[in-house]
DNA sequence: TATTGTTATACTCTATAACTATA
DNA sequence: TATAGTTATAGAGTATAACAATA
């Protein structure tokens, strides 16, 4: 418990929005602080789990939906994936407007690294939760996700 | 369910992390962009929810720590939120180096007012969730919050 | 000297609008 | 015309470094 917990009712819906805003604007600060200078901004790794995820090239357009930005933000995440080799971008056969990302070796061999993984802040901070926390955050990251599709 | 959740495994304390930092960053981005132009930033927001829910002043150094900025983006926010009248700061009366932020009423008012709330994207998607799954959000929160702090 | 907060400045990430190429 | 992506530009939001005031 952190705080007397007052004057915002936290039992409704709204309370619980203004609670989970919170929580979820701080850690986003805290893991972009914490995050090591060498490694990915959180979008990129975001994408680069999604293509290693999804297992197929997924065009440009199909990850800023998934990742909810737009098309040029997208542009530029994956121009800064493409300069370190993590992916590769191809022709649409089919489609001249489109293209093709694909996850080269390297970067699925980064996405895979369990040596990268567990160098980071908040896989170390995960340790220190019980087994019913962690489900339960495991939980809240699947309901999160689909309010973020939503 | 959204993908064959192939590569990654998501079982381990780096996936769980993984998946935790994907779903904070798109949820992140999700409610910045959703968020109407009249209202605060996640920021001001939170810092405001936090005064009303410390129900006393707090210095901007207690603030920036509790929201994990540093001290200059807490004068930023302030300062925002001053402007709007939301928070009037005071001179500590024992530590001149020191201030005080305390909320007004218009404040206050701002913070518990359902109609600003209610209007608010995420507060209608959770009222789309099931008890057990605004119950997994509560706690997840909760612990969210405690990894911030740590 | 050490600490609290501010100012100055720059960087990162994102967005909207205008443009190019293809359908 | 409509669509996919890029380029150009601007706006948040944040940080570090240097500074002022107080302890």
């Amino acid at each position: 418990m952190n705080h007397p917990d007052t004057s915002p009712q936290t039992g409704t819906d709204a309370g619980l929005a203004a609670v989970l805003r919170m929580a979820v604007g701080r850690l986003a600060r805290r893991l972009r602080a914490q995050r090591p200078d060498s490694s990915l901004s959180l979008g990129q790794g975001s994408v680069l789990f999604t293509l290693a995820r999804h297992g197929q090239p997924m065009t440009p357009g199909a990850l800023a939906d998934h990742e909810k930005v737009q098309p040029p933000s997208m542009t530029r995440i994956v121009a800064a994936l493409e300069a370190r080799g993590l992916v590769r971008r191809m022709r649409h056969p089919e489609d001249g407007r489109q293209q093709l990302v694909e996850i080269t070796e390297e970067g699925t061999r980064l996405v895979n690294s369990d040596h990268q993984r567990r160098e980071a802040w908040l896989t170390q901070r995960l340790t220190e939760l019980s087994p019913e926390e962690k489900d339960v955050l495991r939980r809240a990251a699947e309901i999160m996700d689909r309010l973020s599709q939503s």
